[in-house]
DNA sequence: GATTAAGTTTTCCTATAGGATTTCAGAGAC
DNA sequence: GTCTCTGAAATCCTATAGGAAAACTTAATC
């Protein structure tokens, strides 16, 4: 009968794997990733759940969790609000952050690496090396993409999961990437931020930077492997504050 | 008209303040502290959802949350579980974690800290005299409260928002309470485990360790507040170790 | 006794209606 | 022209019922 065949909405979506909130998280956040939802602007729920074809249920779970990650903001009774660029206070606190975890992620990786933990890292330098073949427009993502996983992997080699945790939980390379992308569109009004990523873009952009970061990644996978605790701590601290310096040469004062 | 009365269901909700779901998020995770859930059960959304007398909406943005905190645990297509108590490992790693972060945050927040933060850190230790005053039964949630202010809130006025969410984000005293009411309600069974935990209830409870700890507060407020950084530091580093040895003195030589 | 098959339960997702609150626009008063 | 107040629209939040898919249980057959 013709009634059969109105009934049928969309018959495309039948053989599901994992669980829908799940998949609508990441599209989420990949959607915050690559600024098609832009910094500070509203998240309305029914447009996003009329947009991803999925009902309310899935998209309200998804934006409670991306609330607790820290990605989007919600006030109460007005919505969700995509969270704004980090400033340059807010950035200056991360990497503190980054210094303060990541030079003793570092050292226990070297004292406790294993041979999977060997062949992990030998393979995401492998990749690194793959990354800089890319042009321009898309080695600073594939750079970031490939930085996000170095780091990760450290923090877990070293055995500590409130670490490991807690470094994933900053998403700091989603920040970054936000800020370049940002600058890329040429979204940013506000002033001093203008100038501060406008700084961040060329620094990095324009020197070689990329090169750069990955000879700082070999030195510290070296001394990883090796099982050099103290080299590893030296190195990655070296490699955060000339990431920071790379990023933003100007913000190195605020913090004494 | 006769009408309009039977219209009204329930008339108590009506001068709601704050977010239903954030109430929600707030009771499930007082009924995981209080062992109302118990570790390691089965979290069944209707079930909740009935039991708290609202729909399943808010029930499920909560576990999502808590999810994120990693205080429940998902298995797609099983449902919610509430997460295990620490083993021996998990609480070694979480106070190694604390061991790098806390001390940096009294150091930092002896060299930050204004008027006010300095009338927020003597309230706190006059609240911790208060606690003392209760009777054993209630004393261990006093202190473990007070405990946790007082901690956060030095992690708040070392200025690092990074640090403060990272530390709080750790659940440690959320953790460290539901080790204590498993063992006062017998509910362990695991072999290892019960040992563990009797040690950590007998060390505390039996020793005055509550006065203990206050004192260690003691010392390490007075330094904040006399912005001796030095000494913040190693006041409260030896505060975490000590509380770890007075939580579990055979979990000292795990990590070396 | 082991394996397959059917039925039941559980869980996840959808859909929709309606209440509550904020925001914005326009009319009227000063 | 500016301010205040009222009303309407938009948005968020809640409630409830029901359908689809997976997991678990039970039963029957070889």
């Amino acid at each position: 009968m013709a009634k059969k065949q109105s009934i049928v909405p969309a018959p495309k979506r039948s053989p599901r794997r994992s669980v829908l909130s799940d998949e609508i998280y990441e599209m989420i956040k990949a959607m915050i990733f690559e600024h098609e939802i832009a910094p500070g602007s509203r998240v309305n729920i029914d447009a996003l759940a009329v947009e991803l074809e999925v009902s309310q249920t899935p998209v309200r779970e998804a934006l409670a969790r991306l609330e607790s990650d820290g990605l989007i903001a919600k006030e109460p009774l007005k919505g969700y609000t995509a969270t704004n660029l980090l400033s340059m206070e807010e950035f200056n606190d991360l990497f503190q952050f980054r210094l303060l975890i990541e030079p003793w992620a570092a050292e226990q990786a070297a004292r406790k690496i294993d041979s999977t933990g060997k062949t992990a890292l030998k393979g995401e330098m492998q990749s690194a090396k793959a990354a800089l073949k890319f042009k321009v427009d898309d080695q600073f993502q594939a750079l970031t993409e490939h930085d996000a996983r170095f780091h990760t992997l450290i923090a877990h080699i070293s055995g500590s999961n409130s670490v490991a945790s807690a470094f994933e939980r900053t998403h700091c390379h989603l920040h970054l990437f936000r800020l370049y992308m940002a600058n890329k569109l040429h979204l940013i009004e506000s002033e001093s931020r203008t100038q501060f990523v406008q700084e961040l873009f060329e620094q990095y952009y324009h020197s070689g930077s990329g090169q750069l970061a990955i000879k700082e990644h070999d030195e510290i996978a070296k001394a990883i492997l090796d099982q050099n605790p103290k080299t590893a701590r030296s190195t990655m601290h070296a490699h955060i504050e000339s990431s920071l310096k790379r990023f933003a040469p100007s913000a190195k004062e605020v913090n004494k």
